[in-house]
DNA sequence: CGCACGATGCGCT
DNA sequence: GCGCATCGTGCGA
């Protein structure tokens, strides 16, 4: 399925295809790639959802239409990625929660280390979207907003296609309204997902 | 191991 | 003020 196909559709659809893409992120030091291995959806109908309260300027990335960036700040230290998805007007998208290193390894622990100052195991590097956004050297929200392809982020299609059998929805994680419809999808065979997801599942 | 809590700043009521 | 789409640490078993 065509990138652009996905990311118009809504982000309960476009959620479970987006696993098996790779992230790609140009930084200075070189390039980055890791292959997405869990996400969750939020739409405007959500009451977990930033979009659900209407548009304000921290929100109005995700009211762009699908391929658009929305990054977000919370718990006075971590950074969260988005891709939007659907029809400009609507707000919705879907939050990258882990994926599994495939290039920059280096450069992915670098940046990692360089806030707790430790070493950080390759399974650990990008799991849950504070530990992601770190080590793809998101520092700030300036990417919010932003177009994939027309900035330093953008998506390569899978090497592999993820079965459909090895897809899992679950809860998500770490909300409090709506807490429990399943909207977290993920790659059942896969360890590079978060550990209260490992232990659901289990 | 598992569990509980503190860090830390911004958006919203 | 309060609470948050989180993470690392420290403690006890």
């Amino acid at each position: 399925m065509k990138l652009e196909a996905i990311l118009k559709s809504d982000s309960l659809s476009a959620a479970p295809r987006l696993l098996g893409w790779v992230l790609c992120r140009q930084l200075p030091e070189g390039l980055v790639k890791a292959t997405i291995v869990e996400v969750e959806a939020y739409h405007q109908d959500d009451p977990a959802s930033h979009s659900h309260r209407g548009q304000t300027k921290r929100t109005a990335p995700m009211f762009k239409s699908g391929g658009h960036i929305y990054v977000y700040f919370t718990y006075g230290m971590y950074y969260a990625l988005n891709i939007v998805t659907g029809p400009a007007g609507v707000g919705e998208g879907v939050l990258i929660r882990a994926a599994q290193p495939l290039e920059g390894l280096e450069t992915m622990r670098r940046n990692r280390s360089r806030l707790t100052g430790k070493a950080c195991a390759d399974r650990d590097l990008l799991r849950g979207p504070g530990r992601l956004a770190q080590a793809i050297g998101i520092t700030d929200t300036s990417l919010s907003g932003k177009m994939l392809d027309k900035s330093s982020i953008f998506l390569q299609q899978p090497l592999e296609p993820i079965a459909a059998a090895d897809i899992a929805a679950g809860p998500r994680v770490g909300i409090r309204h709506n807490a429990d419809v399943p909207w977290r999808f993920y790659v059942k065979s896969s360890p590079y997902v978060s550990k209260s997801i490992r232990l659901a599942a289990s």
